[in-house]
DNA sequence: ACTTCCCGCCATTAT
DNA sequence: ATAATGGCGGGAAGT
């Protein structure tokens, strides 16, 4: 038994790689947690109003936190720290950086194919000792060792620390890649640690703390760490100074939708109400959390076809989650469909500029956390 | 063809 | 055992 009523009305393909890029993810998570009143994230809160996967959410939590923005609660649980906890954590790695002076950024400038593989010199990055709050819950477990050294975490960590370090601004993720693998010559490893890097690049640059550029000469893909000072007093008031290459988050993606006309998930104003809440109603979600009572949504109303990221196979060809209160998922189908998956995408137009503002204010003051329990 | 990198299987680790 | 996390790399979209 399989599949029975099957359509094979397979759309061509509205379907867009970008759109779905954890830059733009990353930006729709910011807008939706860099408010005041935020203090407490919760994943299952996230994945449904962002209207993504788990899998994603853990992607876009561990590189955040890797640069103070976020830190790890309890299960399940992130305490928002914001843009302003940036400064002291980049502050962190730049120490550390230093700490272990082995950077071996040399020339790693490859022409041509296969190139040369001579170096092998210099265990480059390993951090261990970290004194930094990244490494996580009560530990003490002495097994935690290979695992957490290959964490998206520490890469993070690892990557930012060879820009401040190198003397050179601009570099390439191979090159980034090679310098972070050490030595080992693995053509898959190689792969493997450059698609991560990717996917962190891409986070970095939808917050403009990267920037993505040719290489002058070589032409050749690179980035430019912008860090602090990729912001704060560039001159102009509003809009950043930054202009939108090709490939630019943020802003930008406003026009994404914007493309042709066919663009089927009604993307137009996705209730007026949640426009609302969502602009200056006090950030209703955060008490959410606890109960978490998003309905996993089919999204489709009609037959099949995903959507835009509506994940969450109800009883698909694989094992399906239950869900704790599966028992109207047939009647909200229908019944009920309100608009929680792309909610936050449609709400791009929302520039983090200020944002940058704020917490380097802030950061002046340094201020001490308080820790306060918003009533739930 | 090559580059970028989303998706989700499934190993690990926490409960 | 189940749930939460999160490596890892296949392979498809994008250039």
């Amino acid at each position: 038994m399989a599949s029975l009523h099957d359509s094979e009305t397979k759309v061509p393909s509205l379907y867009s790689r970008k759109e779905k890029s954890l830059g733009v993810l990353c930006s729709n998570f910011l807008r939706l947690y860099n408010r005041e009143g935020v203090e407490s994230i919760g994943l299952d809160n996230a994945a449904n109003q962002l209207g993504v996967e788990r899998r994603r959410i853990y992607d876009i939590v561990n590189i955040l936190e890797s640069v103070g923005v976020l830190t790890r609660k309890a299960k399940n649980q992130y305490t928002w720290k914001g843009f302003k906890a940036i400064p002291h954590a980049l502050e962190e790695l730049r120490k550390q950086a230093s700490t272990n002076d082995n950077l071996k950024m040399s020339q790693y400038c490859n022409f041509g194919t296969v190139a040369n593989e001579n170096d092998s010199r210099g265990p480059s990055i390993s951090n261990n000792s970290n004194t930094d709050s990244l490494t996580k819950t009560s530990g003490s477990h002495k097994s935690d060792t290979n695992r957490k050294e290959k964490s998206l975490g520490l890469l993070t960590q690892n990557f930012i620390k060879l820009f401040i370090s190198s003397k050179e601004d601009l570099i390439s993720l191979d090159s980034a890649a090679t310098a972070l693998l050490g030595d080992v010559h693995d053509p898959t490893a190689m792969r493997t640690k450059v698609r991560r890097l990717y996917d962190i690049a891409n986070v970095f640059s939808s917050m403009n703390l990267l920037e993505k550029m040719r290489h002058p000469e070589s032409g050749k893909p690179s980035f430019r760490w912008l860090g602090l000072k990729g912001h704060q007093k560039t001159e102009c008031t509003t809009l950043d100074t930054n202009s939108s290459k090709r490939r630019a988050f943020g802003t930008d993606i406003t026009n994404n939708d914007n493309n042709d006309d066919s663009k089927r998930y009604r993307m137009s104003e996705w209730s007026s109400k949640e426009v609302t809440v969502a602009i200056h109603g006090n950030v209703d979600i955060v008490k959410v959390e606890s109960d978490e009572n998003l309905p996993p949504p089919p999204p489709q109303r009609n037959s099949k076809e995903f959507v835009f990221g509506p994940f969450r196979p109800v009883g698909g060809a694989s094992g399906s989650k239950k869900s704790k209160q599966g028992q109207d998922w047939e009647n909200l189908a229908d019944t009920y469909r309100p608009q929680y998956r792309n909610k936050a995408i449609n709400d791009l137009f929302g520039h983090y500029v200020e944002a940058w503002k704020s917490w380097y204010v802030e950061a002046a003051e340094k201020k001490h956390d308080h820790v306060q329990q918003t009533v739930s």
